[in-house]
DNA sequence: CGCTGATACTAGAGCGCTCTAGTCAGGACA
DNA sequence: TGTCCTGACTAGAGCGCTCTAGTATCAGCG
């Protein structure tokens, strides 16, 4: 295993100084673009690259790193990690991962992404108190991603819950319903602003909400099914798995969806794609989040943390 | 944002030399008891924590830093990912993850890896050509985690998928099922271990297997079910997915599972634990994988390639 | 002919660590 | 007294870069 090539080696072969080479790799002038092209030879012949931390160490202030901690448990990060890459990229920054798992807290995520010196943190759906992400805001700007919090300092990036559940229930009304229920999430976060945004459209358009207590499990949906008022034709469940456990409940008591019963959830998760499955629902648009999100983790002025709501998208399927 | 503190800082506020806040931090010998204590009570109070980069650079051969390649679509290198934590920080070395996206492919996340200096790689599932994955174990201990390839100088670490399939063959024996049907997954990768490893455990029961042909999604399995002979009792389908299209199409035609048809999947997805599918399956164990890929990618010997194997295991639920 | 101002390039310090090669004090031993 | 430890600590080089402050060369110009 030869130690791999060094600036200094790809100096040598092009027969130019170190510091020429590092000019070049950075793509900034100060070379003749004959000088670049047989820089980037020598560098290819040797299979060159640079140093990501050796880099990061010499470039005095900025580092052009962003951390992101997110939970491994979760798809949905996975989609935002996945639309946070291009975007870091757009804007000339790299990305470093932390994971949270069942064993591994936010805190020691967080902790890591700080040894590398990360100029700024991204953080998913993060669980600790709000005086805890203050307190890393001072530190570095901080972005909430994915959960409504207010913490001095850190800036929100998240979507607009009350809008998701008003573009559900707008569907289910301009395909002709009016009995419309909606089975809650009870104390989850983002229920309540789902239930008053399901109350007022209902209000709105004249007709009577029917709230029915629900929660954020299949089985809270499955439970919500004999609470249901006969003459409902359509229901907004609190979010996806609310949505399959009534969906499941509705089948084995031969109600058809969406012919008896019309159903929309919440979330885009993967069940919600199976085959036979193929719930309506509401999705998170990830792009926008990521987008956004790293705008605020890259603005250096740090003077007003922001809280920016994105508006998700209706998914229609065949539950609807 | 004052900069944060360095070794400097520490060894003046607790009056030693730089040097000796490096050895007590390391813990390595050469520092008396009291002064640690000093010196780590005067970090704390500055809230020093070691310069992650730094401290890699300056340690001349040993990184003790392994790159972890993951998918972010696949649930399960989730689960390998939190396993692989532990295993890691038990060996004295620290990970760093890259995600492989939809967007991202994985030499883009490989190389981004490479940039860090990593000692070891994992991949979890690659999909690059042998020729490839050779061509990075010659820089570096490489380990394929969960994907059957032979490449030179690559390391691997799977789960038998003879051992997982007479396992849910032999479960099924257990449970008193003798006409047994195995929908096979095609040209998927593992599928022929398994449909080889179900009729050959058929075979030695005194049994004649039943091969039907499927695939690895939903519609692959409910398709299936037109093909299933009348008196077979149990079925144990390639994958997941496979197994839950089976299911579904089985209830539609009114048959009870397990009652007149037991099924059992393989490979514990996130839908197979669902409320109202509760599928039988075969688990690999991601702990058991991630410990032996760690093995290998710290091991320094770097003479002989290494395939290990683990046993997966039978995850009883409801539908066998 | 010197002056200005580019452009192309280099020397060398410095980033925050690790690590080798020390120094220094004190104790044991002859 | 001198020699040899040993344990505690330090000086300083070096890791592979970046970046400031240069130098060298040349064109243009009065």
């Amino acid at each position: 295993m030869s130690p791999r090539p060094t600036m200094e080696d790809v100096a040598a072969r092009a027969g130019v100084s170190r510091a020429l080479v590092s000019i070049v790799y950075r793509n900034v002038p100060g070379a003749s673009d004959e000088t670049r092209a047989r820089v980037f030879a020598a560098g290819d012949e040797l299979g060159y690259r640079p140093d990501h931390r050796a880099r990061l160490l010499g470039s005095r202030q900025r580092t052009r790193l962003i951390g992101v901690a997110f939970d491994v448990r979760y798809p949905f990060h996975g989609d935002l990690v996945e639309a946070l890459y291009p975007a870091a990229e757009s804007l000339g920054y790299s990305l470093t991962l932390s994971a949270v798992t069942g064993s591994r807290g936010e805190k020691a995520a967080v902790q890591s992404l700080l040894d590398y010196r990360c100029e700024s943190l991204v953080l998913l759906g993060p669980t600790s108190s709000p005086a805890a992400l203050s307190a890393l805001a001072e530190a570095q700007p901080t972005v909430v991603l994915a959960r409504k919090v207010r913490a001095a300092g850190v800036h929100v990036v998240r979507t607009d819950d009350a809008a998701g559940s008003r573009l559900a229930v707008e569907h289910l009304l301009s395909l002709g319903h009016t009995r419309i229920a909606h089975v809650d999430g009870a104390r989850a976060p983002g229920a309540a602003e789902r239930r008053t945004a399901y109350v007022q459209t209902m209000r709105r358009a004249g007709l009577t909400p029917v709230v029915i207590p629900g929660g954020l499990t299949e089985a809270a949906g499955a439970t919500a099914v004999q609470e249901l008022p006969q003459d409902v034709t359509a229901v907004a469940a609190f979010n996806d798995a609310c949505a399959i456990g009534l969906l499941h409940a509705l089948r084995e008591s031969d109600r058809q969806v969406p012919e008896d019963i019309a159903l929309i959830g919440y979330d885009d998760s993967t069940p919600s794609r199976l085959d036979h499955i193929q719930l309506s629902t509401i999705a998170q648009n990830a792009d926008r989040l990521a987008a956004a999100a790293l705008d605020l983790a890259t603005q250096t002025d740090r003077e007003s943390p922001q809280e920016v709501i994105t508006s998700p998208d209706l998914l229609t399927r065949k539950t609807t």
